[in-house]
RNA sequence: GGGCGAUUAGCUCAGUUGGUUAGAGCGCAUGCCUCACAUGCAUGAGGUCACCUGUUCAAGUCAGGUAUCGCCCA
């Protein structure tokens, strides 16, 4: 058949723009606030501004459009609300690359020249991933888009800010944190990521204060931080070091003369079991400085270099520089007792990779002590619940550990904070609208801190802050909590706790009720995808080869409860061929449509008598319940086998074929079945494949105007009374298929069959006019009737209670029969053993559920039977 | 060091509450361009479920341990 209006392959490209357009045009994506329906929400996790689609997302959005799809089918009134986040440090970073090509830094152009940059920027590329989410598919209520830092957003994030800081909880404090000198600012300490080093563990020796002949020996890593020692630490258990706790020692290089201190916190299988403390840049020193009351000597700068507090000659030199120096100074002057090769975790800056610095600074923190309280005990009572249940933990083991949150960065790019400081007394004032004069001396001289906030700290207020917080919007009122939010692992720390406990702080109630961590998309090699590494595949390419449904159906499809799972171009076949499949189906269908087969959707009763339409309607029923409840607990791959086998392999491959007779025959059938199932397919394959099956949609002119709006399949009221003999149909067709293959018979050529059963309505069934022909076309069968002796030289198969001859005089192979029919033996007397022992044995008996006692003694009469069928079969080989 | 995963067919992976001969896709073999689809159809081969020890009438499934790999946290 060739039709130009319906090509034997399913082309994407000329599908998918035009739907996208006609969502769009018809507001499908924007809920109806006056609906009655329930609601059911979801914010997207927001990508960076100026980011690109990566396979991560591609795979987190096509989930959320399946959630989104779905739940909309189902009768909800739907919102997936879109947007993106300012994503501070990494646009930043962007900037001052191309500050840095005109030989500038931003300190150069200043603050508001800079921002305009950054304000330029982000015009010019956050539509980039917007449009791409488009390509995939997305049914995000663009009228609903949001930017973390839009107007209502950021004063979102000053309210939140002026409320926290009001409440005590935000507080400016100096306190060790992690700087990045190349970044140039402080972050958090989910920002830094540890790397394997191989480096040395030099071992100093520290002259005792009262006796310089004697020292105390410590090992480190960073020999250059030594300049800013004012302790030497051991643990009080260690009896090496019991005398002299109390005692100082000279400093070498330095000559400041500082203590032994004894304290638990010191490990004493670390090198000597003395360590050397510098409370300015070691987060466990500054521990120990402050229990210990400790001088705080910062020898190492914002850029990395070492300050005026050290000695003059290291002044200005950079960490690798000074550290050089140092030990050769060290050595010079006797110091130095050894260096060991060692290997240990060094922190880099996740953003830039470069080395980060541990430093005492001026920041402002978020207290997390009162906000983690309710934020863990709503996980504990399962009121907002993670998927795979496992990721509870993760959470929880964090958030009993939580330390307080540095959330000020010395960027530009953000929300500024809304503190203002009076450089006449020194006031500082907190507050929801710029103050003119300062609050205690009026003084006009005030200025605003220079720094802006975490990027999270704004992403953290995103349910709520998008749907109009702090005004008590509708949106507000309808959509939150929200239902779901689907992220992956690494944002359970950085976003996922946050949000709960800012949503917990402000709107007294959980942003959502349920958390599905998805798996992270490896490349073939099993690492991860990386595109400055070249590792990896490019989901935009991958849309553009393939198309969206193709995309969206293999990711789902390969979804399951694993933490991760490997993806290459290959894979896509998958989801491609499936597309093409169901184009196909939907070819043939509609070929039969024309020929008379009317659409009498929706079937509320069916009215066929054929078994076959039962049988299938039987199998359709079961899709509908297995995939219903597989979306609702987040099992993705459950739901898309569960429709590609229905479909495929049961519907298309038997179904369809058994249609394409009856048309053949010109026989009357209840030809809405088969639309009420395909139909019924496409609408629970819309959520994956949304394009492809509003294509088909109106192309078979189903109602309502749109798949979107159509609703959920709904199982159909059938007779299972013929199912069991169905069953034994297809298993007599295979077993025909299989002789006819095994004895090399051409496919042209059709053989005889006869049956041979005690069980008269099976064989009066499968004798039936309407069977018969079946039975005929699909095992390529010339007569097919009934008999009580098995012919001369006939092949035979044994199902059951029925068996059936394929006698082919001068046709079969006997060798190969023989075979055949000793090799099923040996298989079922293997099995039949199993049960026999199983059954003799009392304690199986006396202790296992009658059920399945039952089961197995029904089991043992069926293989015995088979098994006495088959040897008289061999006996009459021989 | 702690936590969490993984180890099932040549490859990539499924296997709810322990209980019919452990499944799929790809790949492979054989035969087919059969008037929806060769991105297809039919048939088939292929697995001591990483290893050890337990619990149980019964273990791929539960418990303890070992090995290898991976992720996260310190």
């Amino acid at each position: 058949m060739s039709n130009p209006e319906f090509p034997t392959r399913y082309e994407p490209k000329s599908v998918e723009k035009k739907w996208y357009q006609f969502w769009l045009d018809n507001k499908f994506f924007t809920p109806d606030l006056t609906s009655k329906k329930p609601r059911y929400c979801i914010v997207i996790p927001p990508p960076n501004v100026t980011g690109v689609l990566h396979m991560g997302h591609a795979l987190q959005d096509s989930l959320q459009d399946i959630l989104i799809r779905f739940k909309k089918l189902q009768g909800y009134e739907t919102l997936w609300l879109p947007g993106t986040d300012h994503a501070s440090i990494a646009t930043h970073n962007q900037i001052e690359k191309r500050l840095a090509k005109e030989g500038k830094t931003r300190f150069d152009i200043g603050r508001e020249a800079f921002l305009k940059l950054a304000w330029e920027w982000k015009e010019k590329h956050s539509n980039i991933i917007l449009d791409q989410l488009k390509t995939l598919g997305a049914s995000c209520d663009w009228t609903r888009l949001r930017f973390t830092m839009d107007e209502q957003l950021s004063l979102a994030v000053r309210e939140a800010f002026v409320r926290y800081y009001e409440k005590g909880l935000i507080y400016k404090a100096y306190y060790i944190v992690n700087w990045c000198p190349r970044c140039h600012t402080s972050i958090s300490d989910l920002e830094v990521k540890y790397k394997e080093a191989k480096t040395k563990l030099w071992y100093i020796k520290y002259p005792l204060a009262d006796s310089k002949n004697k020292y105390v020996m410590v090992a480190t890593t960073r020999p250059e931080t030594m300049l800013g020692d004012t302790a030497i630490a051991v643990n009080p258990d260690d009896d090496r070091y019991k005398d002299l706790v109390g005692k100082k020692v000279i400093l070498p290089l330095v000559g400041r003369v500082i203590p032994i201190i004894a304290d638990v916190a010191v490990d004493m299988k670390f090198g000597t079991g003395a360590v050397k403390v510098t409370p300015a840049h070691d987060p466990v020193d500054f521990d120990l400085g402050n229990k210990h009351k400790l001088e705080f000597i910062k020898v190492i700068d914002e850029d990395a270099k070492i300050t005026d507090k050290a000695p003059v000659k290291y002044q200005g030199m950079s960490r690798e520089k000074s550290r050089e120096l140092v030990i050769q100074d060290l050595e010079a002057q006797g110091f130095l007792e050894k260096i060991e090769d060692y290997h240990h975790r060094v922190g880099t800056c996740v953003r830039c990779e470069t080395l980060t610095e541990p430093m005492v600074s001026l920041q402002w923190f978020l207290k997390t002590k009162p906000l983690a309280g309710p934020a863990i005990k709503k996980v504990e009572d399962g009121t907002t619940k993670f998927y795979p249940e496992r990721w509870k933990k993760v959470y929880l083991d964090w958030m009993y550990n939580l330390r307080d949150w540095c959330i000020s960065r010395q960027l530009w790019w953000g929300h500024r904070i809304p503190a203002f400081y009076c450089d006449d007394c020194n006031k500082i004032m907190v507050k929801r609208e710029d103050p003119k004069e300062c609050d205690a001396c009026h003084s006009k001289n005030i200025r605003q801190d220079e720094d802006v906030l975490d990027t999270w700290f704004s992403s953290a207020l995103w349910p709520f802050s998008t749907l109009g917080w702090p005004r008590e919007t509708e949106d507000l009122k309808q959509f939150y909590p929200t239902n779901v939010l689907t992220t992956d692992p690494d944002i359970i720390f950085l976003w996922v706790a946050r949000m709960i406990m800012s949503g917990l702080e402000f709107m007294h109630d959980v942003p959502f009720y349920k958390t599905y961590i998805h798996s992270t998309v490896l490349a073939e090699t099993g690492e991860r995808m990386s595109r400055s590494k070249g590792i990896g595949i490019d989901p935009v390419v991958l849309i553009d080869k393939y198309g969206a449904c193709a995309n969206r159906f293999t990711l789902a499809y390969l979804e399951t409860e694993s933490q991760s799972y490997r993806f290459w171009e290959q894979k896509i076949e998958i989801g491609r061929n499936f597309t093409n499949k169901i184009w196909n189906a939907g070819r043939l269908i509609a070929g039969m449509r024309e020929q008379g087969i009317e659409s009498k959707t929706p079937l509320s009763s069916i009215t066929t008598s054929l078994p076959t339409d039962h049988w299938i309607l039987n199998k359709y029923n079961e899709t509908i319940d297995t995939v219903t409840s597989a979306l609702d607990r987040f099992a993705f791959s459950v739901a898309a086998q569960a429709l590609y086998t229905f479909f495929w392999h049961e519907f298309c491959d038997w179904y369809l074929e058994i249609c394409k007779i009856r048309q053949k025959n010109g026989d009357q059938t209840d030809k809405s079945v088969l639309d009420t199932i395909f139909k019924g397919c496409i609408q629970m394959l819309h959520p994956f494949m949304p394009f492809l099956t509003e294509e088909l949609w109106h192309r078979f002119a189903y109602q309502p105007e749109s798949i979107m709006k159509s609703e959920w399949p709904k199982p159909v009221t059938i007779d299972k009374y013929a199912i069991d003999k169905i069953e034994i149909m297809r298993e007599l067709i295979v077993g025909i298929r299989n002789i006819r293959s095994e004895m090399r018979i051409d496919i042209t050529k059709k053989v005889p069959c006869l049956i041979n059963t005690s069980d008269t309505k099976l064989a009066d069934f499968l004798l039936a006019e309407e069977n018969r022909k079946l039975i005929f076309e699909l095992a390529k069968v010339s007569e097919f009737a009934s008999t009580k002796k098995r012919p001369a030289q006939s092949s035979i198969i044994v199902i059951k209670n029925i068996e059936c001859y394929v006698p082919l005089a001068g046709l079969i192979d006997f060798e190969i029969e023989r075979t055949r029919i000793s090799d099923e033996i040996t298989s079922i007397q293997k099995e039949l053993g199993k049960i026999e022992k199983l059954l003799s044995d009392e304690n199986f008996l006396n202790k296992a559920k009658p059920t399945i006692i039952e089961r197995e003694r029904e089991r043992k009469e069926k293989y015995l039977d088979k098994l006495n069928r088959l040897k008289s079969a061999q006996e009459a080989l021989k």
